[in-house]
DNA sequence: GCAAAAGTGTTTAGCTTACACCCATGA
DNA sequence: TCATGGGTGTAAGCTAAACACTTTTGC
């Protein structure tokens, strides 16, 4: 094949021999990086995120997603388990792994590097999504500090629903709506064709308790009949965990965990907008 | 809402009040950024990636992915519209869009970010896919240099096929096995719901031209009588260019360009393996 | 008893699949 | 004439949507 000699001159070696000095700061823009953490659970049929309080400038007093640097040793998934944690309570089992403790998830979502995205430099943010059950409180029983679950709509300021509790929610800080936005859309569409709803559910639930998770997270309302069909007849989705539960109200249902299939084929179709 | 008061003392704090500083580089670890291009095609059916030579250590001769670093003040998508451009000539109309000249398709993929995956120093690499149709060669009439298409299969050792032309390829420098997988993935993932299969082809092209693109991506024969009914059907998705063509032989066959749907609803399905 | 939620059965419509068959061109 | 690929028709089987209906609890 002519594909070039072994000693030509690349194109791109201008910019891979940058490459080749073991250590010179000023032969590339110095960058941050940092991991930003969506966050999202379903409380009384609602989809909401975690948001922190900035207590600096810029975007002082505003809300934010909760993040951090990445440290010097750490690969972007640990760096995104360790603040997970930190704000959470939730442990990462195994940071290389998506799954986290109590069946939660964590996955990469995106990279956002606009020049302009902080004000004081550059800083590059690996977004990460992560889904988790309905917790008590942010890091109850810690030292407390100012983090809350808000309701998506109301960050959004979109789908109708804003100024719930008579409080007009300002913008989030930084480019953290669209990121959030972002997030939401994954988690919106990965629940039709993975089993990755569950994620939102305890250790053990009902197929009613996933169908409204599945009903808070699109906004929608599902056909219980037919969701109820749906679920059970996936091979591999749900596994009986042998008991029942009234929980709910009305006849005792039966209680599942998610099975082993991650896949979902073929997909649970959300009803059109 | 009891959230804390003003004057609360953060756990992230420690954190997010490097960020503070107008500019210390003592205070959060130094990293450099780069993009890199999985750049796929379909060239005489079969699914190729660009790579180039690599002219230094580490990795010296072994081929890698294109990629370089990302400037001080351009935007992730614009450094890797630049990249492209470099690589391919592929002229990016606007760095924002996804949509590229020749109706090529640039999307980010994914960052990665492991600590050791560079000996010399701390890189995270924000990496990108691009789609492209059959170019005539990689950066053709401008001066040479060690670029090349090659195939897919053969550059992850997988799939059966390798050794062809006699060459036992060596795998890819640093991790960029692993990134081409990912992206080789998310192209086969999501021609099946969009109509991302159309990057592939000139602006002007047959219903069995796309099929073939198809058939070469996933690696498995499609029925032409079917996918002839499924693409034609979907409203959108398929505009009627006018003319015809025999440039495959056998009877003429109308012409089409990308509609303007990107969304396939419902989905094209992959066979079972 | 009544409300509420869990489940089951049934019908209809739309879609995929598999394959028989015809059409239009180049050699 | 024949090979080649383009394009249409059709019947079987699966799935989802819609909804009537029964079951089992708490109050």
């Amino acid at each position: 094949m002519p594909n070039g000699v072994e000693g030509s001159v690349y194109r791109q070696a201008d910019d891979y021999d940058r490459r080749m000095s073991p250590y010179d700061p000023s032969a590339f823009p110095p960058f941050a990086v940092t991991v930003d953490l969506v966050v999202l659970t379903v409380r009384r049929h609602a989809l909401c995120a975690l948001v922190v309080r900035r207590g600096e400038q810029p975007f002082q007093g505003r809300w934010a997603l909760p993040g951090g640097f990445v440290r010097d040793d750490e690969d972007l998934a640990m760096a995104a388990a360790r603040e997970l944690g930190e704000e959470t309570g939730l442990c990462a089992s195994d940071p290389a792994a998506p799954a986290l403790a109590n069946g939660a998830h964590l996955e990469q979502l995106a990279t956002y590097g606009d020049p302009r995205r902080d004000p004081r430099m550059r800083v590059v943010s690996v977004a990460h999504l992560a889904l988790a059950p309905d917790l008590p409180a942010p890091r109850a029983g810690g030292d407390a500090h100012s983090a809350r679950w808000a309701h998506v709509e109301d960050l959004l300021g979109q789908e109708g629903g804003f100024g719930r509790d008579g409080e007009q929610p300002a913008p989030l800080a930084f480019d953290h709506a669209r990121i959030l936005a972002d997030g939401v859309e994954r988690a919106r569409s990965k629940i039709e064709y993975s089993s990755l709803a569950t994620a939102f559910c305890p250790a053990e639930f009902t197929v009613g308790e996933l169908r409204r998770v599945y009903e808070a997270v699109w906004g929608v309302a599902l056909d219980p009949r037919n969701f109820h069909r749906k679920v059970t007849g996936t091979p591999g989705f749900l596994v009986p965990a042998g008991g029942t539960t009234t929980r709910q109200g009305g006849r005792p249902a039966q209680l599942f965990r998610a099975g082993g299939a991650t896949l979902l084929n073929p997909p649970m179709l959300r009803p059109e907008v």
